[in-house]
DNA sequence: CAACTTATCAAGTGATCTATTGAATAGCAA
DNA sequence: TTGCTATTCAATAGATCACTTGATAAGTTG
């Protein structure tokens, strides 16, 4: 007996993950929790808001279903409420920069002149037959907690310290958080301006995880 | 030279889409939009909302890149910006069904009790040997619009007029516009009712749509 | 042209959302 | 117990949003 009032209930539940995803800070947030799972003080400071907000915005995506938390001795970790909730993060920022001029005029802007790319076939064909090294910029908590085998850990404000490490040989191929993370459009800047070859993947660390682990895509009715 | 307010910038972009999956209204359209096109007072009446409401809410969609427009003499007809916007709007709904106790709570009493279903593959192979009938109980003009290959239109409220057309030697197997369309369920309900074997197709068009033509997933960094 | 349909705009009100502030709580360590 | 830290709660003011109403614009038809 189909009525309105649970139809529209229907909707409104899915509303509510929709408002989840409503808010800039709110995607900054998930985004942060896409490389790893962080504390809440930790999310407000990557994120440079009070902890109180930080901590509302987090239940907010805690009761729309989006976060897990777990508390740890004093401190709560949240971490993404699973591998559905990453694709649909992705597919709404794929969308939306597809869609929305604004966007990439914004991305543009933000990621600096662009720099030579590769793919995800080309770098996994490279390492194969090994003439390249691939470096992951991002900050060592997020290699720690999840990194594309046969990376090694090179923060991007330690680069220059550590240009010895690299074979001078060899290409270097780095990666960040994603598309639009400027780590490595910035780390590939430093390296050509240091005389070594350097593509950035085109890809980051969330998308590639997600590829690597074929997620159930399969819809259960 | 990363700045903070491009980077917000971004976020914010993609949080204007995020908004627009943030009311119940909007996705109760963009639900309807899935099925077919269609013009402002229309979708004003099937959802039961003021037209210059629903017009207004239409223009929020548009801005946020969800839907397209285009004149039609005197009146304007509605789409889904893409396939890509109809995978955002699946995958929104299947994590929110997934993740959201009271979402599913919120659909057994909508949809009454439990009816049993086929799966897409099972489909296409007795679609093959012959021996079940393919009814699309939506409304014509959604049939109209874009339906499963083999599919005969029978709308939910003709269902007992019509009996007559189909071949009593073989299993019904009825489709809506989704698992949360309580149309097939009906339909499968009646049927049994009338001493002809019945079941549900698990899933409804515009999944059926997506799976068939094979949308770019790839992801242009 | 006038009459009519369809869609959009503009303004106003009540509701909801956001960020801030300061207080309250839970766990840990002396 | 008393401090200390990390998080959450509660109250607030300001911003934004939703829906209504009545006017306006665009397009069709007589």
């Amino acid at each position: 007996m189909p009525s309105e009032g649970n139809k529209n209930a229907l909707f409104e539940a899915i509303a509510l993950m929709g408002k989840g995803l409503a808010s800039p800070r709110r995607l900054e947030l998930l985004d942060l929790l896409a490389q790893a799972p962080r504390r809440v003080d930790d999310l407000a400071r990557a994120s440079g808001q009070s902890t109180a907000n930080t901590s509302q915005h987090l239940q907010a995506m805690h009761a729309a279903g989006l976060v897990t938390r777990t508390r740890e001795g004093t401190s709560v970790r949240y971490s993404l409420a699973g591998d559905e909730v990453l694709s649909l993060w992705l597919a709404l920022r794929d969308v939306s920069v597809a869609r929305l001029a604004e966007v990439e005029c914004a991305a543009r802007d933000y990621l600096g002149d662009e720099v030579e790319s590769i793919g995800r076939e080309e770098l996994i064909a490279r390492l194969r037959t090994g003439d390249i090294v691939l470096v992951d910029v991002r900050p060592a908590e997020e290699f720690q907690a999840g990194h594309i085998n046969g990376a090694r850990s090179i923060p991007l404000d330690e680069l220059e310290d550590r240009l010895a490490d690299l074979p001078a040989d060899r290409e270097v191929v780095a990666y960040c958080r994603g598309p639009f993370c400027a780590y490595a459009h910035e780390a590939v800047r430093r390296l050509q301006a240091a005389g070594r070859p350097a593509r950035r993947l085109a890809e980051g660390w969330p998308e590639w995880r997600l590829a690597a682990e074929p997620t159930k895509r399969t819809r259960a009715a």
